[in-house]
DNA sequence: GGCTAAGGACGGACCTTCACACCATTTCCT
DNA sequence: AGGAAATGGTGTGAAGGTCCGTCCTTAGCC
């Protein structure tokens, strides 16, 4: 009786990757790091408190720790008024790795989809406090044309605070991965004043839609909004084989 | 500078989960055989192939397919034609666990991001060959609102489909994922003859829109189908806490 | 009977994780 | 001055997961 075509037995049948614990500990931090969620100069929780909240051994946790220190972004102190600090400043951001130049293409597709269905979300939920928060930043990103990290920062800001909206904590974490693959891919092209600029007439257009709790035009704004960025990358990294 | 409240720590602080090998390969093949993805009767590539293709040892491999054939999914027969086949009949299906219905808020959140993301993404790209297959999973459906299990796989095979029109794999891997969650929640409800039809005439004006790459129309109407399950969920399941 | 392809079983090497105890450094308090 | 407290830094051994290689058992085919 069937009478569409199977599902692809390569989905079914694709590699399983069994990510350490140790490995997930430094994704987690790092990407909270780069994205700039954690700023230089803050301090993280003591090592005693902060593996029993991610639920892993001391050891454990000291090995991600020692990695992130190893490449600059974290630094410790001994002593009383001891602990580990984001590292200030923090140091260059590295090129992105040939893994996931190769599959750009994908990010964006999961990106694309993560983004409008969260714009929707966020307009049907979206109180005015937070919206009031999301102007905010659109504000802050009018100022900071001229200087791209900064800009950035407030955009994964911004982002990430449309997934805080929907109120719920897998969103807000596919969010945070996601954008910090974007960030990993946006990092090393350039970013011309009028570029940001348009973009950031789609966040204003994006909270106005919110405002009105229209879920169709939100979801159409971020859709242009993201089909943008990939535009951008798609005339500058190689295409997908 | 920071004008925007800080996104919450518990986000970046939450605890990590490390899923082994064997968890994941349990995971995954056994959301493929509870999905109907994998018929029964189907049989599995040889271990020595299919630990290859998954990337494990074939010990581990071993030690989920002898946990998914005590669950009664999996049934292994020796010699030259033998092979591991997935049983028919399968297993009466399980309640959902504790944990899936603490969460199925969040799951269903998830879900309205994601295929309202999907939905737009294969508005734009859908061929008409792919469409005609949904068109005739429709129809099957239509056919089956008697049958809720036979209604059902239609359903996972229109959704993951809908994943496949992207030509994703982390779309598809993640919709077969989400609707493997939504299974087990919604499997032991009833499911009248009057909600199936409302439900599938959504899927037929999904295809109509699909066809006029109308991506804003696709995601209002998949927005208001999940929106439909959510909220028979909601009647019947005890709410957030 | 022999070959072949499949599942089934075992053992050792390696790595990760964990729990626990203890050391070293700095600051605060008395 | 001296001890308490809080922090990062170090080490050890046990436990478990994963991998790899090897061999056994079963059943169909020539």
């Amino acid at each position: 009786m069937s009478v569409a075509p199977p599902v692809s037995d390569d989905a079914v049948f694709a590699p399983v990757r069994s990510q350490t614990a140790f490995e997930e500990t430094v994704e987690r931090l790092g990407t909270a790091i780069k994205l700039g969620l954690l700023a230089p100069g803050t301090r993280l929780p003591a090592e005693r408190e902060l593996c029993r909240k991610l639920g892993i051994a001391r050891s454990t946790l000291r090995q991600a720790l020692l990695a992130l220190g190893q490449t600059g972004h974290l630094q410790a102190t001994r002593g009383r008024r001891g602990g580990t600090f984001v590292a200030d400043p923090q140091p260059p951001t590295e090129l992105p790795s040939e893994e996931l130049l190769s599959q750009w293409h994908e990010v964006c597709d999961s990106r694309m989809a993560l983004e409008v269905g969260v714009a929707v979300l966020a307009a049907q939920r979206a109180d005015p406090q937070a919206l009031d928060s999301l102007a905010a930043l659109v504000g802050e990103m009018g100022t900071q044309l001229g200087d791209y990290p900064a800009y950035r920062r407030a955009d994964v800001r911004f982002h990430v605070g449309l997934a805080e909206c929907t109120g719920s904590a897998r969103l807000i974490a596919s969010m945070t991965a996601t954008q910090g693959e974007m960030t990993a891919l946006i990092s090393h092209i350039s970013h011309p004043a009028a570029v940001l600029d348009a973009a950031n007439e789609q966040h204003r257009r994006l909270v106005r839609a919110m405002r009105a709790h229209d879920g169709s035009r939100a979801a159409r704004i971020m859709s242009e909004h993201v089909e943008g960025t990939t535009h951008i990358l798609g005339g500058l990294l190689p295409s997908r084989g």
